[in-house]
DNA sequence: CCTTTACTTTCAAACGTTCTAAACAGGTCT
DNA sequence: AGACCTGTTTAGAACGTTTGAAAGTAAAGG
């Protein structure tokens, strides 16, 4: 390796002949500085390659202008698009952007505590099924936080105290049950991952459940199957493998719901390898909207998160709280049913 | 939002009755240390949840233990589980991993020296097709750095300035295009992204010249298409899109290699809409070997590449590099054709 | 009782910024 | 000429850590 020059701030000001603080006016666009100063100063910069150390910027700064980003379940592809807007957001307001991804073993307020002190972060935002058990918890961490299409908090947990910001997923889950009832399917089988605690896929449980009860129809517990292999809950592996032990527990069914598109796809390949036609034998449904739900064949009927939105508005929601212009606010989303090729009125 | 007490290593020092450096050698392991001072020191540290301040030590440290992974085509499906490897070595090491996607405008060179100089970072990971036009630009890197699937870098520079680790692109993309001629195909239609410099899509296009010329075979530069939208070039929606315009064309083929499978995934929807059986009237094959692959229907004949294993050994050979225990490489991997269900012997 | 040795611990100087308060020019007004 | 602006610049104290050199302790050796 050949060595390089790492200039700092004060060779900058050195060879300006000027002071150290000049130079910082002239990096951070201070208002008190002369023009010309300034001109000169940035032409040394650019002229030396100057960057200035972040370490030693937070150090001093009392806002590290940084946010952290929270992800339980990677593997879900629907969570992808969300990080790059919030990704964009914070590059529109100049601030960097944490991403830390959660182990299904770890402590989400450990890990949120730990990476928020460490890099004297100003927020926090968590994106996907979180479950908080206690209040006690969540007021240890110190900076703003806001959950986005997180599963339900608890009751007795203070509402000023985080921002929830994701679409009802109860509601939509149970809409989507209704649009397949309303098709003619009785005899729904529905895909869900690990169902303990408020967690998302509890809550597309729940909504499946009301879809049922509201139009006075009995639910068979024998057509819930629970995908859960204890790591990525939403993959197309786990949407595959639970759907051949759907298929070898010999229940009847006309259409399967999974609770996650990635999951969804992963069925559409078990269903169509075991020889079922989709949607002739069996109605396919999934939930999220992601991407590639358009390019299977057949295009896959899900309800679809309006993500981009939800991210951006998390973000900038968050960034206002930080600023303190904002206040804790708790929005719900409306989904869009996608109607597609995977779904069809039951044949008699 | 409720006032916490945020202690330093001062406080904890304060709190023990002993000398702040002793605080810091318990936090760091150091040797010269007695076992009992260590022990209480520790315990203060855990009752008040004291988290070093990770600026202030990578102020002070000559060696902030981060490295940067620069990714370029963030929406390559391809990419999200190399990171995901990268980040699981670099916790291993107790390193820190900073992502930074580079934008299509951006040059990477630039990118690449502000946030190394931002940060401090102690070697850089480059993933994906980025193309190297001179040694001097290179040169102003000023920490080792591993290029991963990358393009060809142009043999005018020095190899042992940097490491590459992958497969031969251009070799393995022969043998698909070789298999395909061997089902008995002629008219092989090729979906390439941008072909200018040495980039992955180029380097894929010429191994499937070479593989015709190996047989004796002419080139119908008709069958050549480009998918190139001016940003994610690997994406399922470029494949549909200019799936479409290749039917539209009107050329005759009877078999599609798609350069990457998310392009080749977009192409199998688009066939299928407009009414094309896959493989009985279009064989179709991809290149990579992503997860996704297998749960289309037909699943998809593509390149594997070892991905999990190029990442790990790309992150290991980095540290090696940065400890200074080893030197550049440049390895080869061999990727593996998997034969599924989209590709099928030519009908007659 | 004074050295030596080995083990612990502390002091204080960095690291590269930002930011407050103070200083400095060069006017303009009494 | 002194007082008072106004616009610009600077010195220097933080910020919270690491680290090498120095200092302190206690046990062992003479």
């Amino acid at each position: 390796m050949v060595f390089v020059f790492e200039p700092t701030i004060k060779d900058i000001a050195k060879l300006c002949g000027v002071g150290v603080s000049t130079v910082s006016r002239a990096i951070n666009n201070h208002p008190d500085i002369n023009p010309e100063t300034k001109e000169k100063i940035m032409e040394t910069i650019r002229e030396y390659g100057y960057v200035p150390n972040d370490s030693a910027r937070n150090l001093k700064r009392v806002d590290a202008k940084a946010i952290a980003v929270l992800v339980k379940g990677i593997a879900n592809p629907f969570f992808t698009s969300m990080i790059k807007v919030i990704e964009e957001e914070c590059k529109k307001k100049n601030y960097a952007m944490e991403l830390t991804h959660i182990e299904a073993d770890e402590d989400e307020v450990d890990v949120a505590q730990k990476v928020v002190k460490e890099k004297r972060l100003r927020g926090i935002i968590f994106l996907g099924g979180l479950f908080w058990h206690s209040e006690d918890k969540l007021k240890k961490l110190n900076v703003p936080f806001v959950f986005s299409t997180a599963g339900a908090i608890p009751e007795n947990i203070s509402k000023n105290l985080y921002s929830n910001i994701g679409v009802d997923d109860r509601r939509e889950s149970a809409k989507m049950v209704d649009y397949l009832i309303g098709l003619g399917h009785t005899k729904i089988a529905i895909l869900v991952s690990e169902a303990e605690g408020k967690s998302i896929g509890q809550l597309r449980l729940d909504g499946y459940c009301d879809a049922f009860r509201a139009r006075g129809m009995e639910i068979n517990p024998r057509l819930i199957f629970h995908a859960y292999d204890g790591l990525s809950h939403f993959s197309m592996e786990n949407g595959y493998r639970t759907t051949k032990r759907i298929l070898e527990s010999g229940e009847e069914f006309t259409a399967l719901f999974a609770v996650a598109d990635a999951l969804a796809i992963g069925a559409s390949r078990a269903l169509m390898e075991a020889g079922y036609r989709i949607p002739e034998d069996i109605s396919l449904a999934g939930y999220d909207g992601i991407d590639m739900a358009n390019y299977i064949t057949p295009s896959l009927t899900t309800m679809r998160q309006p993500t981009e939105e939800i991210a951006r508005e998390t973000t900038k929601l968050l960034f206002g709280i930080i600023a303190g212009r904002m206040k804790h606010q708790h929005i719900t989303y409306q989904a869009q049913l996608l109607v597609k090729e995977s779904t069809r009125a039951v044949s008699h």
